[in-house]
Order: C-alpha cells, then structure tokens, then sequence
DNA sequence: GCCGTTTTCGGCCCGACTGTTTTCAGTCG
C-alpha cells in the first residue's frame, strides 16, 4: 500500500538519519551529507515526485547515487527500509538526550554502552547516584551539567517566539551598549535574522576590555545563572529563562564577528566555500588572503572584497541570496516605512477590545492612510460573529465616519468562515457588500490534506474572497499546521487572483517566510496583516514586515504598500 | 555520502570553551 510522501516529510526523515548516524558514531561527514541534503531539498521549488519521475533527483546539490536510490524508495514506496533499520537500532530516548546542553552524540554513545542508559529519566537517575564520573571523558563538572542541562529542559522549552525575546535582547544590549569599554555592538544570530523561534540571544561587542565587558555583563540585574566565562566568550541565562551569547572581539574584527554570528551556519558554510574558491579565507576575524587580513569596516566591505551586494540578515539563509548577491539582484525589500495600511482588524463588534474610531485614530497616529476592518463572520459564534442585521448596523457607522474624513478610508471587510465543504458563511447579498473578503479556515482542522486543499481551493474560486487569511493555521510553539498542500493553494491563488495573508500576529507569521518567495514569484500578492484584537494588536505589524523581508517580498509585492487611490482600484469600494 | 579548473581518492568550515586530561576530545555555534 502506497502511501504519498511529501517533501516536508523527506526532509524530516533525511534529518533524522543525520542525527541517528551521529548516535552510531558514523563518519560525521556521512551525517552532514544527510543534513546537506536535507536543506538542499528544502529550498527547491520543484515537486520531489516530478524529480523522480524525470530521474533529475541527482540534480539537486548534495544528492548523489545513494540518496538518489533513497528518496527515490521513500517517494515511490512510501518506506525507506534503510531508515526504518536505523531506527529500530537506537533507543529513542537518545534522540532526546541530545536535548541536554553539553551532552552530544558521542557522550549519549559512552552513556548508553556503558551504563545501558536509554531515556533522559535513566539518565537523571545515574547522575543522582553519582554513576557517570568514573566513566571515561567524564568527572563530576560533567555529571553536574548533565543534570543541571535536565532541570533546564524541564524547566525552559529553550524556543521562544521572537516577539517575546526582542524588548529584553535590546535590554540587554542596550546596557552592553552604555558600557564605557565598549566600542560596538550589536544583535546578531537567528535573532538579527529576524526568525520566527528564537533559541538564545546572540550579541557581538568590540572592546579593548573583554574581561571588564565580561565581568559587566554577569552582573547586569536580569542575569539568573553563568553558563560560561571566557576571554572572547560568555553565556548567561536571564531570569526569563532566555540565554545570552555575547562574544567579544577587537574593533578591527568587529564587522567578520557580526557577520560569522548573524550566520545563518548555512550562510557562513556557503560564504567559506566561495571565498576559498576565490583564494580568501573567512573566519570570525577576518577575511585573509596568502599575504594576510584584508581590512574592512563594515559587513558591506566583506561582501563586497567577495564580489557580492551587500545581503540583509534576513536573507542570510543560504537559500539564494549569494547567488543574487553576485549578480547584484538583491530585491529592496519592504521595509515598515513602505506601508500605507491595515487589513484584518477586528473590532468589540466580534472579539476585539476596542472600538472602530479607537482604532482608526490608532492607525491615523501609525501614519496609515487606510484601515480594512474584518470582524468575524456569523458562523464564528465563539467570536461573536457579526449576523447581517449586525453587518449593515456597522457598515451604516463606517459609512458616516468616511463621510467625515478626507484623506483617510475605513474599509468594509469581514473574516468569512471557510466552511468544511469549501463555502463561505454569508450569503450572496451580504457577501456583495463588503470591500473586501478574508477566507479563514477555523474549524474542522483535522481533515486529510487531500480534503483540506480542496476546500481552501473552493474558497478561493469564490468571486468574493480577496484574501486567504493564515493559511495553515499554524500556532508557533503551540499547534501545528494543519494538513494542507501549500504549494498547490499558491498555485491555485495565482489562477483566481486571491491575495495571500501573511498573518503577522507573532504566534503565527502564516503564511511562512520559506514560502513567501514561491508565491511572489507565481505573482501572488501578499497582505501582511496585524489581524488586531485591539490597538496594541496593529502594531504586531512590525513582526510580519521581518517575515516578510526574509521572504524575500518587496513593496510592489505587497497590496499594503498600495496608496489609497490605489487601493481603491484594487477593491472597487462599495460607497 | 558527496564531490572534482590541483583531485575519482581524500578531502569535507573552523575556532572557542570546557573538562578531562597531561596533550586532547567533545560540544557548540
């Protein structure tokens, strides 16, 4: 029985078998080659099905005859023996040792030989009876950080969402800042590449005094617990559970360090290879050439003395953008200045806190020109989904407040329930009277894909949908995506002319950066949408114009970056 | 396991920190 596999799913299994291999103390190039691929398979546009099908498997980088032959038995036969056997070989639990800080692949090896240990909590236990010190590469410092590394992970998930960790990384970097020692510094890691999850909060400074930077920074208030103290490095763990990375560096090296830690290590891997091809050397200090260091003052000389344009840190992701880089095709990318309005606000008609003219002044102060309100529809009873008695009652007050502004404009919308069967909850005559239409699927999350894509299908060849809000929703750390083929939605979304929500409320940034880029380039327009519950809510803007950078989506991709006249054109307006 | 404008074999990014050792292996980013 033949069951079909999706790209994610490869993906994920090639992933694993990198990490199994480590557990087995492969050749750890063997394990990278896995993980290579992996990534490689992540970036393309192309359907693995096809590729096999064409037997162009092999074209895709770092894909040769054995893993050629290995996704060829997944995608055809739905099984890989291969990984099924290597599985069947290692406990489980030693997947999730890997988990504990300080504990890699080849320790869990030492542990599990020797001591027969095979979960986390056979692993506590042996610490509690002081079993490991007399193991060999162990002593006491190292059974105290294992159990030390368990507590934290029971106590901290060790993810968190962007929006919740960037006030206390400026925090903290703002106080590096005002360090009298200190030259520079800067965010760097997933936090300056704008990720969604966030692991720890990476921070570069240039100083003369590292000691006395260090020495500082383990004393700053938010500080709990030190993690590490070195003369270039130190790590903290904040009360909130987040920890800091803070690497110390000359000034001269300052801007090979930030670029080293923004990373990604994809990025830095494929920046190595370039520079060595072309007879540099990169390192966190430097580029070098055969006679020594190449002086540069900035992230921008570096890309530059490579031959590049000079890539953001979103981008920095190894997903193309050295390749643009070279050919100095970088897009301009949106940026908040570019935005001139709102779609997906909720008022205290359904579930949000705040009232239309609250809310308009509150965008009228963001500098918008324009506001798009979308309440729920009547299905969403949970809401307070708005009945037509109700939607006439507020289009009715939207009306007298346009009448009475000149240059702004309150849009009639609503958020429409994508019913089961792929309808939209109003009827026609109501549908007709708003300016805009955002589809959401909120119920029934459990169909298969099959299922799911078509009814997203249907709504979207509904006359009245303008937009498809949070295609998947995803709830970052909480709820996964529900079962649904995006690249076909998109597809699909390019034929009917359907604008494409980027839902930028930090729990969900949905649609997903890694396939913004695939949409825009199909010539779907996407609405970065606050989907606001109060005025607060708005300014969740600020997180989906980062996502949208990483996904590579400029100003002319973005209906929120239309003027008014412009928007007007799009969504002829109802009055 | 992949790859090739020095290579079809021998490389594969590389440096800091820690804790174990007594010169280095493991882990991390």
């Amino acid at each position: 029985m033949n069951r079909s596999v999706s790209k994610k799913e490869v993906v994920k299994i090639l992933e694993e078998i990198g990490t199994l291999l480590e557990l087995k103390g492969e050749n750890p190039f063997k394990s990278r080659a896995y993980y290579t691929a992996a990534h490689n398979i992540e970036s393309i546009d192309e359907d693995l099905q096809s590729l096999v099908d064409g037997g162009t498997l092999s074209t895709i980088k770092g894909i040769g005859k054995a893993l050629n032959q290995k996704i060829t038995e997944l995608i055809t036969t739905g099984h890989l023996a291969y990984y099924e056997e290597l599985k069947a070989s290692i406990p489980s639990g030693l997947i999730d040792m890997l988990r504990i800080q300080g504990l890699g692949p080849k320790k869990i090896g030492i542990l599990h030989e020797k001591l027969n240990i095979e979960t986390i909590g056979e692993l506590e236990y042996a610490c509690i009876e002081n079993r490991l010190v007399e193991l060999p590469g162990f002593g006491t410092k190292t059974q105290d950080k294992i159990l030390t590394g368990i507590e934290h992970l029971k106590t901290y998930s060790q993810r968190h969402l962007f929006a919740y960790v960037i006030d206390e990384a400026h925090y903290v970097l703002d106080r590096i800042k005002e360090h009298e020692q200190v030259i520079s510094a800067s965010l760097a890691g997933s936090i300056r590449r704008c990720n969604e999850i966030i692991k720890d909060i990476d921070i570069v400074v240039s100083t003369k005094s590292p000691a006395s930077v260090a020495d500082f920074l383990t004393t700053l208030p938010p500080v709990d617990s030190i993690i590490g103290k070195g003369d270039t490095k130190v790590s903290v763990t904040l009360e909130s559970g987040i920890n800091v990375d803070v690497r110390m560096v000359t000034a001269e090296q300052f801007p090979s360090a930030l670029h080293h830690f923004t990373g990604s290590k994809e990025h830095n891997i494929a920046m190595r290879a370039r520079a060595k091809a072309m007879g540099f050397k990169i390192n966190e200090y430097g580029l070098f050439d055969s006679s020594g260091i190449i002086l540069c003052n900035n992230e921008d000389e570096i890309f530059s003395a490579l031959g590049l344009a000079y890539i953001p840190p979103e981008l920095r992701e190894n997903l193309g953008e050295i390749e643009a880089a070279e050919k100095n095709e970088i897009p301009r990318l949106i940026k908040q200045s570019d935005i001139k309005g709102l779609f997906h606000v909720h008022t205290n008609a359904s579930d949000g806190s705040n009232s239309i003219e609250s809310l308009v002044r509150a965008a009228q102060e963001m500098g918008m020109d324009y506001i798009g309100i979308s309440d729920h529809s009547e299905t969403a009873f949970y809401a307070g989904g708005l009945s037509f008695d109700e939607v006439k009652k507020q289009h009715a007050l939207i009306d007298r407040i346009n009448k009475s502004e000149t240059k702004f404009r309150i849009l009639k919308g609503i958020e429409a329930e994508i019913l089961p069967d792929g309808t939209l909850d109003y009827d026609y005559h109501t549908l007709r009277s708003f300016d805009f239409v955002i589809a959401a699927v909120h119920s029934h999350f459990k169909m298969s894909e099959e299922q799911m894509t078509e009814r997203i299908m249907k709504a979207l060849d509904n006359p009245f949908t303008t937009m498809l809000a949070h295609p998947t929703g995803r709830l970052l750390l909480a709820r996964e995506p529900y079962a649904v083929n995006l690249s076909r939605i998109i597809d699909h979304a390019a034929q009917t002319g359907t604008i494409i929500e980027l839902n930028a409320n930090p729990h969900r940034l949905d649609l997903d950066w890694r396939f913004c880029n695939y949409a825009t380039k199909r010539g779907v327009k996407i609405a970065v949408n606050p989907d606001a519950h109060s005025i607060e809510g708005l300014r969740d803007i600020y997180f989906g114009i980062n996502i949208a950078r990483k996904g590579w989506v400029t100003p002319s991709d973005c209906i929120n970056c239309l003027n008014l006249g412009e928007i007007k054109k799009l969504f002829p307006l109802s009055s």
